[in-house]
RNA sequence: GCCCUCGUAGCUCAGUUGGAUAGAGCGACCGCCUCCUAAGCGGUAGGCCACAGGUUCGAUUCCUGUCGAGGGCGCCA
């Protein structure tokens, strides 16, 4: 790697200069501005105040000695600023960016090529088997999956989990609405009300028992949210079901390793846990006065579990749900958990909006707008795309006319086009009779438009973006990342023909493996969001 | 009242362990098709990075406070 040369030299040239600490790592990064060059490092500033040296004359004396000795593949040092070095390179790196990209594949491009020994849960989605999924879900199953490609990228071992609420008096309520709705009555007061009840009722069988009718229920939920997340190419690795640890007793082992751990007390007939010991602001009732578990129980049991089989945790909650982070961390560090080996990202509210209008409820249903109508109307790629455009960390608006737009104006098809276009071009070629000859045999030294540079700039970063999008859990970095390169991809089109009259052959040669390096980063990134490219739009 | 998240261009949002002149898309305005898809490309205008302090060579970034927005504060899940 070229970062490294750079590090090693610039060490050096410290040593040389007699500077005193040396810093312990040289960081080099990509100036914002291109007139800055190719890399840059602020040791000068970084070490100069503890070393007794003036910044800026530090910096110089570091340019004159790196340009005395210049590393490989580096054109030339300069200083600039309070004390900035930086490095401008040779055209060395065009072909092998161009080799080691199109050598990867879309496959491995980017990614880490050795496993990290890390096994991790992502756990998201978790939505009660009572009823469809809603555009509410949205965002968190988008985010999560896209998660979880990301870990799957940066080598870690993955598994994406479910966590199904199928005990508590959600259940019985949602049974007992099925069997109303069958019999042709209103759901009673507390009960779930919604249109889906009466179509779900429809095809319930005649004559259930309200035991039949939860477990008919609960499977009928299950297949639905199965269905739609499938809609969105989203599976889970694991559905893990609360009710199963009654009936393996998980529950009350967690409860008596508690007990055990002498972190609960007994309090008004009920079972509580000293959470305020670990940072919670109240202690947490875990089962109550008579006899049945709050949720937070079974959530321990299920972490105990997940401890059990993975070294880190993912848990992927609603904005609504942040206020549990607390207490779910204190009952990690109760259990003897490390809770920094957890890790709960929080996403914010999603406003749905149609142009100015804001969508609050479905047309159709007139209620809350079930992702299934939003996969419909939009489609799975937009729905993704669009979703993980920005950070979960900030409320969004999002726009369902754009997202429909079959225009550039949508970032999902500004992307998608991009694909398409280099799709294009290599069809064009192909039907031409113009053959890729191998990569030995092309001279990149032709390259060197402003256009063609920056989509290799934009290559040669994409193995940092997706380690710093994994290391962040921010998949929007690789989105932000994609409608960049899509942009150069588009400039490139626009501006470098890649066959033509006044094309030289060679120069054709070496734009279309510069084409097909440009191709496997794009897949490569929409692959990790989890959407297609299209070869034809 | 307490806790969490957030506040950057008219709008929607980026901003990589604190770096150089704070970026992109949309919208507005102005250009570019004899040529692999103009479903595009280029340019101009548009900023007190909510506000006030602090930390330091340097703060949109870290800390404190104020103001504002959203969410949460059950023996519900």
């Amino acid at each position: 790697m070229i970062t490294d040369l750079l590090q090693a030299a610039v060490l050096d040239a410290l040593t040389a200069l007699d500077v005193d600490p040396i810093p312990e790592s040289v960081s080099l990064e990509r100036p914002a501005n291109r007139d800055h060059g190719d890399w840059s490092t602020n040791v000068a500033l970084a070490t100069a105040k503890k070393a007794g040296r003036n910044p800026r004359e530090l910096g110089s004396q570091l340019v004159e000695h790196l340009s005395a000795n210049l590393p490989d593949g580096v054109a030339a040092v300069e200083i600039a600023g309070p004390g900035f070095v930086n490095f401008r390179l040779d055209n060395s790196w065009l072909g092998e960016t161009i080799a080691a990209t199109t050598a990867a594949g879309v496959e491995t491009f980017g990614r880490s090529t050795q496993p990290i020994p890390t096994k991790v849960i992502v756990e998201f989605v978790s939505a009660n088997p009572t009823g469809p999924l809603h555009a509410g879900h949205a965002r968190g199953a988008c985010y999560g999956d896209a998660l979880a490609r990301l870990y799957e990228a940066v080598g870690f071992d993955v598994l994406r989990e479910f966590y199904v609420n199928d005990r508590g008096v959600q259940m019985q309520t949602y049974a007992k609405s099925l069997l109303a709705r069958k019999n042709g009555e209103e759901p009673e007061e507390d009960g779930y009300k919604g249109q889906y009840i009466i179509d779900w009722a429809q095809h319930m069988p005649d004559g259930l028992s309200i035991d039949e009718a939860l477990e008919w229920g609960y499977e009928y939920a299950i297949a639905d949210q199965t269905e739609v997340l499938g809609q969105l190419g989203i599976h889970f690795d694991l559905w893990f079901s609360e009710r199963s640890m009654v009936e393996t007793g998980a529950i009350e082992a967690s409860l008596a390793e508690l007990r055990e751990r002498g972190v609960v007390y007994d309090n008004d007939g009920a079972v509580w846990l000293r959470s305020t010991d670990y940072g919670d602001d109240k202690d947490r009732v875990l089962v109550r006065s008579d006899g049945d578990y709050t949720y937070i129980l079974p959530d321990i049991a299920y972490h105990r579990d997940k401890f059990n089989r993975a070294d880190r945790l993912v848990n992927v909650w609603g904005a609504d749900h942040h206020g549990y982070i607390p207490r779910m961390k204190a009952a990690m560090e109760a259990t003897g958990h490390d809770p920094a080996a957890l890790s709960i990202p929080i996403t914010q509210m999603v406003r749905l909006m149609r142009g100015d209008q804001e969508v609050k409820l479905s047309k159709r249903t007139g209620e809350i707008i079930e992702l299934r109508e939003l996969v419909d109307e939009i489609g799975a790629d937009a729905t993704r795309f669009l979703y993980l455009l920005q950070s979960v960390e900030t409320p969004q608006t999002f726009d369902l006319q754009l997202a429909a737009s079959k225009a550039m104006e949508n970032p999902v098809y500004y992307v998608q086009m991009a694909h398409a276009r280099l799709r294009s071009i290599q069809n064009k070629v192909s039907e031409a009779g113009i053959e890729r000859q191998p990569l030995e045999a092309v001279d990149f030294s032709v390259l060197g438009h402003e256009r063609e540079l920056e989509l290799l700039r934009q290559l040669q970063q994409y193995g940092d973006i997706v380690a710093i999008a994994a290391r962040e859990q921010s998949p929007h970095k690789v989105i932000n990342w994609l409608r960049d390169f899509a942009a150069a991809v588009h400039g490139f089109y626009h501006d470098c023909y890649v066959m033509g009259e006044d094309i030289d052959p060679t120069l054709t040669q070496a734009r279309l493996w510069l084409v097909e390096a440009t191709r496997v980063g794009l897949v490569s990134g929409l692959n990790l969001v989890g959407v297609s490219a299209p070869d034809s739009m």
